[in-house]
This record gives C-alpha cells, structure tokens and sequence, in this order.
DNA sequence: AAAATTCAAATTGTATACAAAAAGTATTGG
DNA sequence: CCAATACTTTTTGTATACAATTTGAATTTT
C-alpha cells in the first residue's frame, strides 16, 4: 500500500510538472508534499532525488527542491538540438523496433487521439510525451534516449498550448499531428528508416512553428500606441 | 564533516565504477557500504539514488543496487553512437565556450599529462574521463550532456586498458591521445567549430581502434594446436 | 532423490526522532 | 529611523528503530 502511495507521488509529481500544473523554478516543500501524499519524508526524499536524475528537479544543497527551470539560452538550444535527436532517434526505432513495441505504440496513440480529440490538453501533452518516450525507447540507444527525455520533458511543458486548441487553424493543427503520428508508427513498423526521418522533420517543423509561435508571438500591431506616447518614450 | 564524507562517499563509488574496481553488474550493499564509508543507510541510498539518475547504477524494487553492465547490444550501439555525439559537442564547445572554461579544460589536461606519463591507468582514465566532461559543459547543451555523460560512462569504463600501456606501440597511441588533446583544445580556444569536430573524429578514431582490438582481440596462432589433435577435435 | 513448503536470516523500505543549517523576526545600539 | 546582531522558527539532513520483502536453508511430502 505504502509502495503504491510512493509511486503514485513520483507519477503525480511528474506530470504536474510536465503539464506546468506546477511551474518552472517552483520550490517544492518536502514535509508539505509527504503530507500530501500520505508517505514520510525518507521516500518522498527519494522520490525527489529521482525525479532530480531525470532532470524534472533541480536539488540544492540545504535549501531543498525547485523544479527545473527553462531559461531563454536552453530554449534556444532546444530548436538547435530537437531536429538531430529526434531523427536520430526515429531512424533507430525503426531500424530496431520490435512488434510488441509498435503494439504498445499503436496503444498510445489510439489513447492520445481520443483525448486530444476532447480536447484535454493536459492528458494529450502526457500521451504525446508517452508516444515520443516509446519511440525513444524502439531505438534502444540508450546515450540518445538520455538526451531524448531532457528534451520531452521541456518540449512537453513548452508544448502545453498545443493541445488546447483556440482557434481553427489550431484544431488543423491536431488533426495534422496525429495523422503525422499514424504515418509514423507505419514508417516504423515498415522499418522504413528514411521515411521515419522524414516524417520526423516534418511532425517537428509543425511542432516547432506552433513552438515559435507562442514564444516569439506576432508583435501587437503598432498603433496601440499613439504617435504622441512613442515620442514621449525616448 | 557528515556533509564530507557523504560526497566523498559519492565520488569515491564514482570513481570505483568507471576504474572499473567495482565491476559492471556488482551488487552493492547498503549496510556495508554505509559502514564502510562511516554513514548511515539514509544518505548512503540517496547516494546511490543520484548515481543511479547518472547512470552509475541500477535500482531494483527490494532487490538493492547493481553497477550498471555493458552487454553486447549497447556496445555496437556505442560504437555507432559516440562519432555523433562527441563530434556534435565538440562543435558546440568550439562556439560557446568561456575562457574560464578553456583554462579548466588546460589544467586537466595539464594533470592528465603527468599521470598518463606516470603510467598511472586509473588516475588518467578519470581525468580524461574529465576532460571530455568538461567539453561537454562548454557546449551548455543539457541535451546533449545527458547523452555524452551516458557515453563517458561506458567509453571510461571499456577504455581502462588503454592508458596501462604494454608495448611500445602502446606509448605511442597515449602520446598521440595527449596531443590530440591538445590539438582541441586549441582549436576551442580559437573557435574553430569545424576544426574542433574533425579533430575528434581523428580521436574517436585512434580510440576505437584500441577498444576494438580490446574487444576482439587477435586470434590465437594456429599452431599451437597441432594436426592431430584438430582432426580429432573434429 | 526431487519438488514443494515452511521457517529463519538477511536485506530493503519506511517512519520517526533528533541534529544541523537556513530563514525570518525581534531587539538593541548607533 | 536604519543597521547590525541575537534569538526563534522553519526547513533540511542524518541516525536509528521497526516493518516488509526477499533469500536461503531445512524439513516435509511425493
């Protein structure tokens, strides 16, 4: 019982961090979150030094948990890296994939779709992680699925706003990522790598557009403010 | 003085498992290592936690820790592997670095001369161990450090053999694995990112050509087996 | 004798109490 | 009124006792 209350905290914790329900640079109090949880310090301790390994927290000597933050420097070498590890990656799956794997892929995706397709954000953000992780994991190589699950977790906190669809041109966009995902799984289940490469460029180009959208958004159009009010400024 | 001797603790395994004087695959056991080391079981498991988040080791369920093992499959993959990675990082160093960083890196390399020449095998394979780790850190990308640190791991720990030089080809491959080094840290230094890839893809090269004569070493001669007794082998 | 079961020993996991360090607050002196 | 210092509170780190699980041996059963 104890044991099941411990893995659900790391769980827990993990996707609240990856969904932002707790933000970037949060301090997380360890008495307040054993309580919360139902477990004592020692094992949440040991929650905490895990989710540290896999970079989601951030341990300071003497001054506790913060999850871990994304400054403007590691973003910027977010869009430099992503291309080169996921098509690294997506080669590999689909040189080395097993069946069982594409099964449990095909899974998720079925999942993802239904959830994305409501229009649960927070859920569609934790299944595309899933599907992205499985394909990491088809590659067995495990130096690129190192670097694979640092850049998920800030591509899937980044990518929050992806799954809450606004506008039209949002939902085409969900439409096209999980068509994207269905050519994948074929490429890979094929074991077509090039094409699972290619595929893989173009679901990140969507991504990234989406991505750069949000971080660099369109300029507010220049006559919210007056002439006057410019001139003062300088 | 307890905050001491835990990080030495946690140092101290380090180093064990990349000299390899703790085996790939060993047991290692809380009570005695917490004896051992003077501390208690508490901060002895979250040090082993953290070195499982690195890599070092591997948890299983009520069934304690294992040093992680080098089968077959993630050495082919480590050899497929590491051109990528090192050369992708070397790259990036040769933008970003500091030359706070440069002079770290020289005094390094400054300490891995004398012990390599010393011939003191696992003093120079931690400090070229290092080394590499520091180029790493001149990249700032956390990505790729995930992976390149994975890949330390196992390139140390095969590569023990190589700084316990046997014949005198030996000594050449370590001088030639020292000015190589030298050779990138110039080309760091002078921000030369295409001459720092190709440098370390030379090295790359002169060390897998050790590793690989490591791995598959030479047939035995086969004559020592005389006529007759392969035909009754046979 | 081989397999299965039960019991004992060893090992791992958790809770709690205590120690050490950091953060915050009040008090004193300028 | 501000600054520095001492003191209190809060938070983090460690040790130890206890619970739960696994491992290995001995005994029983077939």
């Amino acid at each position: 019982m104890a044991k099941h209350k411990k893995s659900f905290c790391a769980e827990d914790l993990r996707a609240r961090i990856l969904t932002q329900d707790i933000a970037p640079g949060s301090d997380l109090d360890e008495a307040r979150l054993a309580e919360e949880y139902g477990i004592s310090r020692t094992p949440l301790r040991e929650v905490l030094q895990r989710l540290a390994g896999g970079g989601f927290v951030r341990l300071e000597e003497n001054r506790g948990a913060k999850v871990e933050s994304m400054d403007f420097a590691t973003m910027r070498v977010f869009f430099q890296t992503a291309p080169l590890i996921y098509c690294s990656v997506a080669r590999q799956a689909a040189e080395n994939r097993t069946s069982r794997q594409v099964a449990d892929l095909k899974d998720i995706q079925h999942e993802f779709i239904g959830v994305a397709r409501a229009g649960d954000a927070a859920s569609a953000g934790l299944l595309n992680h899933a599907f992205h992780e499985k394909i990491g994991d088809m590659a067995r190589n495990p130096y690129l699925l190192a670097g694979l699950r640092r850049m998920l977790i800030d591509h899937t906190r980044l990518g929050q706003t992806f799954f809450a669809p606004q506008s039209e041109a949002d939902k085409t966009r969900v439409t096209k990522a999980i068509e994207q995902h269905d050519a994948m799984i074929s490429a890979i289940e094929a074991q077509e790598p090039n094409l699972a490469t290619d595929l893989t460029l173009q679901h990140w180009d969507l991504s990234r557009d989406q991505l750069e959208k949000f971080v660099r958004p369109d300029p507010l159009p220049l006559d919210v403010l007056s002439m006057k009010e410019r001139r003062n400024a300088l």
